[in-house]
DNA sequence: GTCTATATAAGGATAGAC
DNA sequence: GTCTATCCTTATATAGAC
């Protein structure tokens, strides 16, 4: 008995690295992007040497896939807990400004792959890929929802509308908001979200 | 006289592989991005040396940043050779329609920073910066022109139309579209600009 | 000015001691 | 399981011959 819970508290123990882990690598991922993020740095911020670093994930590129991993995960979670009385719209539109707010908090982007190099090695990692098809089944029965109810144009294909809000989650404009004008984050995300629903006009 | 005419003539040699190099660069950094394009393949792909491409260009980051001028060079004269008849949306909507059709065929977006690594580089080159500079300032005086004539969202700060009409230009859901969905090139052009402007709604 | 050959540095990954 | 020390590959950049 003494025995198991002595495991059982290890592996307490190594479960929480686990997530210091992936919050520095969300962390490194969000402010210098994949290619920046290396190895060293992630081992540094959390404390513990490389060797340790690749016990826990056996690959950079598996690192990195757990992290937007447990992302995605957060999506479907927030979807989930939306009250009822919201319509196909409201839920969309709830879900872009938290997908906003988790970016300007520190955190990712869904969808974090302008790069053709980080894009197919996402596609290379089958529980990423099955996360984000579930995530996109959700998202594309609400925009069906949606278009029926005349909420959402019903002139752009399915597809349009899909990648598009996508796209809006990680899209650069943010950042360059926040450097170069004077708006405050909350303003931000109203703009942002004015701009992906009603357009530029 | 002689010796001028064999300099000249060797200057134009040079001349036109320096456009050979920018080219191959260009289509480089359209379909691998920054990080994934090397020297190496550029020296292949025009089939000189390495040693060779340096004389031309002293560092990777000189070479990308020449390459990105050319293109925003490209725009700005778009921009002058316009007919004078087009309203200010009209000018605003033919640009990036312009800037679709040469991503699509395999040229560069402009802003095609999402990477923080390459914003910083291009943050450093004051040349680069002052042609972006001149285009802004361009697009600045469109947009209130828009503004003023009711054709934007007056609702919008300036920078936020700016920039979400430059991220228009670098959307990854263009990609997506050409990956994943059915639509042609023409259908993904058209989309995009009636997203940009009239948004999801 | 062009090449072959090489210096140099960074970073992903691991061997082996404890 | 954790560390120190090291390997190995890749890619930028250059030295030096012709």
């Amino acid at each position: 008995m003494g025995i198991f819970n002595k495991l059982s508290f290890k592996d307490q123990a190594f479960k929480l690295r686990e997530d210091a882990i992936l919050d520095a690598a969300t962390r490194m991922l969000a402010s210098k992007g994949f290619d920046l993020m290396t190895m060293d740095d992630v081992a540094l911020e959390v404390g513990i040497s490389k060797p340790s670093l690749y016990k826990h994930f056996k690959s950079k590129e598996d690192l990195v896939g757990e992290a937007l991993i447990r992302l995605i995960d957060g999506a479907i979670e927030h979807l989930g807990q939306m009250p009822a009385t919201l319509t196909p719209l409201q839920r969309l539109s709830d879900l872009l400004e938290w997908a906003l707010r988790v970016r300007l908090g520190g955190g990712l982007p869904f969808l974090p792959s302008t790069s053709a190099h980080v894009r197919d090695m996402l596609t290379r990692n089958l529980r990423y890929v099955a996360r984000v098809l579930k995530l996109h089944q959700q998202l594309k029965a609400l925009v069906r929802q949606a278009k029926a109810a005349g909420q959402l144009d019903a002139a752009l294909p399915d597809d349009v509308i899909l990648f598009s809000y996508y796209a809006r989650t990680c899209d650069p404009s943010v950042d360059y908001l926040r450097l170069y004008s004077q708006l405050d984050d909350e303003a931000i995300v109203a703009s942002m979200l004015r701009v992906c629903f009603d357009g530029l006009r």
